[in-house]
DNA sequence: GGTGCTTATGTTATATTATAACGTACTAAC
DNA sequence: GTTAGTACGTTATAATATAACATAAGCACC
């Protein structure tokens, strides 16, 4: 039985009103970046609000001429050190595979979280699956190795981009 | 109970005999290239014995360097063009997270492979853990994903980088 | 043992991603 | 308003990777 196009995550929602997720998402880090201190100036949140233009990650050169286009014209260092932040305050992720950023969909809780990439589509799916979290954990603590990060990037198909 | 130093991949067993691990390597490489009508060439197997002489992941620079060291004086692609070949052999891994190459402990065999990075002493162990894959399997076929590729890559500490 | 096909490697140039190092400007606290 | 800290600007370069085309090596067939 397939699963209902509603409880898929929305970057794999053909119809979803993405609006609202960049909407949230830039809410959402105002509100962490006041809690914590940080301070979101107009550079980064360009940067965030670009990243999340889409679900599909963004290079950072990509960025860097979106800026341009906007009248900025900034040089790469600060760039990397916009994405530096927004990385250090868990807004976005860096898909490893891709060299690319992508927004996170739950800056606020702690997570490891695991991104579902379509190899035709490029969209990213971030999921936070605690199966695959703790499989992994469990792992490592067989092999008493203590666990700082794990990247799990799985590459293949999406549901929109295979054949009915 | 901690887990006897015998049970722990031959990466983060400090004392094991690595010129063994590189001669078992190269023997099984030979193998399957022939059994595959693959052509391990002498600079492919320089290459793979370069990759093999550490657990730790080596770039396509320092591996170029070596090669140059030796007397060959190739250029980036060629070096390249090694390394893509070991690729689909399954000979050897790339790790995303490092921009690195690693040998395959069993490239025989069909797996996935998860990787174990120690951000100390840069060892990289290489673990097939069907909980994990399975994990993996599992959400991907609930969102209806179809997977090519996994890429697990855990940096943290081993055992051996630890205090006691 | 030459001919031609395929595969591998050589070579030149350049693309892409990322950082080092240092200077200037902004911001908040006092 | 001075100062300390943070953010951003600027120049230069490092590190990783590939495109495009030329040459050579292996091999299959006659």
């Amino acid at each position: 039985m397939a699963r209902k196009e509603g409880n898929l995550p929305a970057a794999m929602r053909r119809g979803h009103d993405h609006g609202r997720c960049i909407e949230e998402a830039m809410t959402l880090a105002a509100e962490l970046c006041a809690r914590r201190g940080a301070r979101l100036t107009e550079l980064r949140r360009s940067v965030l609000e670009f990243v999340w233009q889409s679900h599909a990650p963004l290079g950072a050169y990509a960025i860097l001429d979106m800026l341009s286009a906007e009248g900025r014209k900034p040089m790469p260092p600060t760039v990397y050190r916009a994405l530096d932040f927004l990385l250090q305050q868990k807004l976005i992720h860096r898909i490893a595979s891709l060299n690319a950023y992508i927004g996170c969909i739950d800056p606020g809780r702690p997570h490891s979280g695991q991104h579902l990439i379509c190899r035709l589509c490029g969209t990213v799916a971030e999921v936070d699956e605690e199966a695959i979290s703790g499989a992994i954990a469990a792992s490592a603590r067989d092999l008493q190795f203590s666990v700082e990060r794990q990247t799990v990037e799985v590459t293949g198909i999406c549901v929109n981009c295979v054949p009915d």
